[in-house]
DNA sequence: TTAGAATATTCCTGCAAACGAATATTATAT
DNA sequence: ATATAATATTCGTTTGCAGGAATATTCTAA
């Protein structure tokens, strides 16, 4: 959970997992369309393997980068248990119920 | 997007949102319940409040943070789009695929 | 107004992470 | 074996946090 959140952090490397969403990539390819250096791109791609987000396939001279859904899907989980807290409309109730108290307290609004 | 996930991928600040998911709470218990120092929590608060994952109420001489569920909604719809890629299976079929080829090239299974 | 509780901010230090440049590694082709 | 392409790693530098300690702020109560 914090690895993967660790990873999606950096912006580089949440744009090489949305590119990577489209299908899997070798280094150069993901270095030419985020305009950035090689060596970079092999360093925030060892991030985001280490944190199981991508896994490779040699390919011949290359390096096939794709992606790793389970970590994706974990976050998912996580946020499952938040999920009720928006859909049940618990939290719009209780700010319906402040802004009653806030417009009863200072009759001039805004 | 990247502040929610710069905000999270602190564990600390992970384990308040978390705290949070339950009830608001003032400054001085989640130092409680998390064993913190309160400055350090006053900190971490100040970036959730920053990425907009908390609000605050004052109330007398506290301040009342409550969990805000706008970025998590941003964190799901985000994830909506990779959901599918697990949801289909396609990426099954595919690693399916990769270890039919990988037994046709090396027949002894490791 | 003064004392005290709850919270926020500042200053400092240490550390981890990102970048650029250079170099090393791995694989292919001749 | 050598040259070359693709990728990985290392090194040095810099910057951005996170933590601790101290201090400042804000609010309440008398």
């Amino acid at each position: 959970m914090n690895a993967t959140l660790t990873a999606l952090a950096e912006p580089h490397r949440l744009h090489i997992v949305e590119l990577l969403r489209h299908g899997p990539l070798p280094v150069g390819d993901i270095a030419d369309r985020l305009h950035l250096q090689q060596p970079q791109v092999s360093k925030h791609l060892r991030v985001l393997h280490d944190a199981g987000l991508v896994g490779v396939q040699p390919a011949a001279n290359r390096r096939i980068y794709k992606l790793e859904t389970r970590p994706l899907q974990e976050l998912d989980v996580w946020l499952d248990s938040f999920r009720r807290l928006w859909e049940n409309r618990f939290d719009q109730l209780e700010d319906y119920l402040q802004e009653l108290q806030r417009k009863s307290a200072e009759p001039n609004g805004d």
